[in-house]
DNA sequence: CATGTATATTACTGAATAGTCATATATTCA
DNA sequence: TGAATATATGACTATTCAGTAATATACATG
């Protein structure tokens, strides 16, 4: 057998980085980093965030460890830290996508 | 190319799937479920959670499709809707305990 | 129909957090 | 050093939501 019970930390630890992806515009950071590194102010035009609301996102993503950060000069750019996450965002996506076809079949 | 902009209403409903497996006691209701169906009263005792609140987190779980119900006489069974969740759920696992091994390995 | 058991729902409370504004920090350059 | 720019943070508000207790509903059985 593998486990009785998952641990209460693990439980914990998984639902947090759940609960980071639960977020439409952490979403749509990581999509916008799908082409590699990007500063904050060019985050800020291809999500239409805020400058403090999207600084808040990026702590949240940094804090997680699903982005990283570089410096460079004035700028802090930013990275998908490990494109698993973006698979994860994909799979979800689709799961999404078929649920919704299917809905969409049930009404015919 | 694939797409400019993800539409709100695909990031709104991608960030909601995963809402709902932001939540341990949730997780904890699917991963209880991996052995096959179980009814309610089996579910409060293999989570510990109490009836109203796994209930409540039963109705989550069924809005957003994750698990089927199916009425037995008194009973209602409950079982994961499809397995691609369980598997979400095993690479975020893996992806936490890998991030803490490193972490462990860090503090050396 | 009355009673008992399983599950769902309602109303409530406390905690967490997204968004916003104002301000602070960091870095560059003159 | 002082001004300018980029990013981070603090305080605040409004909203969301998990947990709980009480109650309602659904089904079975006598």
């Amino acid at each position: 057998m593998r486990h009785r019970t998952l641990s209460p930390a693990l439980l914990a630890a998984v639902a947090a980085r759940f609960k980071v992806l639960s977020e439409p515009a952490r979403l749509q950071v990581l999509d916008a980093l799908r082409g590699g590194p990007l500063h904050v102010s060019a985050l800020m035009e291809a999500t239409g965030l805020n400058q403090a609301n999207l600084s808040k996102h990026l702590q949240v993503l940094h804090g997680q460890g699903l982005v990283a950060r570089k410096r460079d000069g004035l700028f802090v750019f930013y990275e998908v830290a490990d494109d698993s996450v973006l698979e994860l965002c994909d799979l979800v996506c689709g799961a999404v996508e078929a649920r919704a076809r299917k809905a969409a079949l049930a009404l015919r």
